[in-house]
DNA sequence: CGATACTACTTGTCTATACAAGTATAGATG
DNA sequence: CATCTATACTTGTATAGACAAGTAGTATCG
């Protein structure tokens, strides 16, 4: 028999033997899939189990189903080149493959017009402020700058940033619905510039991060020294 | 009854029961959920009903499940807020909400050791290359350059790239299996600064994707106008 | 010829049951 | 007291059957 003896569960088999036809081009894009009734004589199993096996790779994008038609190998979509950015935040503290230590700078709560505005707050109300820089080894990298709705997070300013970071705070009190990153190369202010030692004109990658938490708005944004290029590396979902 | 008559299959109402439950602070992070046979008593249905229910769930990251121990309501990890970038070439080519024009500048198939050897072939292998300039109301906004293993597609340069795009292309040639993203603030060459008419000393946003298909690789290079910010929206998974 | 009805086939959902495998707890045993 | 064991409970997988709903093609009727 041609069935082999792995030590896996039926419905797994049944999945690995279509993607292999898939992969190996013995179905190609847009071929029909054995139905679920012949997939359960095939394979000598029931319906349900052929159904699952189907499902998940519907679920995996790999096939498309219709109901009263059939299965068919899906076209690899551009939408299936996606990459994943885990935690843009957790990423950039990890650069260069060291855990990089933090520098309160600032922590402030203050009126700020135009941010204000920005938050969708009154221009007169005041808003959480703060500053850290991260040390890679003595050598300053980053500059993350935070401006908090107070409504957000109102105990933002009075934690310990050395237990708790304060991505790892808001993510506790504020569950993020929505966020927007705006990436942009720039050449950043004379104030930036001096703390992580840039010299003029060098230009700088900026990471601004706004979130969404019930119709409030926090911004977040890192200044990445020059020359440090920022990576990311993704698996692609079809994998 | 308590049990409302949505015309929604049952599994999903007993989903979104227990997703209710969990937003409506009923039932709190680290909380047990009703187990698969207590479904079926509360539901007055069948255990693999309840178990859809609770295995869907589980791949959406809502609850987490022990085999031997029960359900329990999931955390919500910092890896939820996970942005999903998709089809990079395709946001930056609506840049600006528009749909930019294509300018062919080079189509060339020669030898270049250094850029061979990253890309695991002999340096003295020719590789395809080719730079495209992206108009969006007659302002060149990015240049895009391409290096292309001829092995992983070789009627590449044979392409007509006014009806079918490079990515397109590619990615119907060579599924991509994993990917490499480098976001880097630079000045860039004279070349490219005179294309894009970018005054020397401006910083520009490159973008470069490396792509492994089959072991073999291909880069895709992004040259971005200085002052046109590169935004990317998401929404997170769980919402 | 054109419209309709029927049939065969597909996927979607659901039931009732079964056994396997992992965990926790109470109780018996040393 | 510590340890083993039986048991009850959990999830994971699988089966055999059922009906609903959607589609495509065929046959039939006007």
């Amino acid at each position: 028999m041609s069935v082999s003896e792995q030590p896996f569960a039926l419905f797994e088999r049944i999945k690995k033997s279509i993607v292999n036809d898939i992969e190996s081009g013995k179905l190609k894009q847009g071929d029909k899939i054995p139905s679920e009734t012949e997939l359960t004589r095939m394979f000598n199993t029931s319906r349900m189990t052929a159904n699952r096996a189907l499902k998940e790779l519907t679920e995996e994008g790999r096939i498309v189903r219709a109901q009263g038609v059939g299965s068919f190998v899906a076209r690899p979509k551009p939408e299936a080149a996606l990459l994943e950015i885990k935690s843009i935040a957790k990423e950039i503290a990890e650069w260069g493959g060291y855990h990089s230590s933090e520098i309160l700078v600032l922590r402030e709560e203050k009126a700020n017009g135009e941010i204000a505005k920005k938050m969708g707050l009154n221009s007169m109300d005041p808003v959480f402020h703060s500053i850290i820089l991260h040390k890679d080894r003595d050598i300053c990298v980053q500059h993350s700058e935070r401006f908090i709705n107070p409504k957000v997070a109102p105990d933002y300013l009075k934690q310990d940033f050395n237990t708790i970071t304060p991505s790892e705070y808001l993510l506790e009190v504020a569950p993020v619905q929505q966020a927007e990153h705006i990436i942009e190369a720039m050449n950043c202010r004379k104030e930036i510039q001096k703390r992580l030692k840039i010299k003029p004109g060098e230009p700088c990658l900026s990471l601004t991060r706004r979130t969404w938490s019930f119709d409030m708005v926090a911004t977040y944004s890192i200044i990445i020294s020059p020359g440090s290029r920022y990576k990311l590396k993704g698996k692609f979902t079809r994998g």
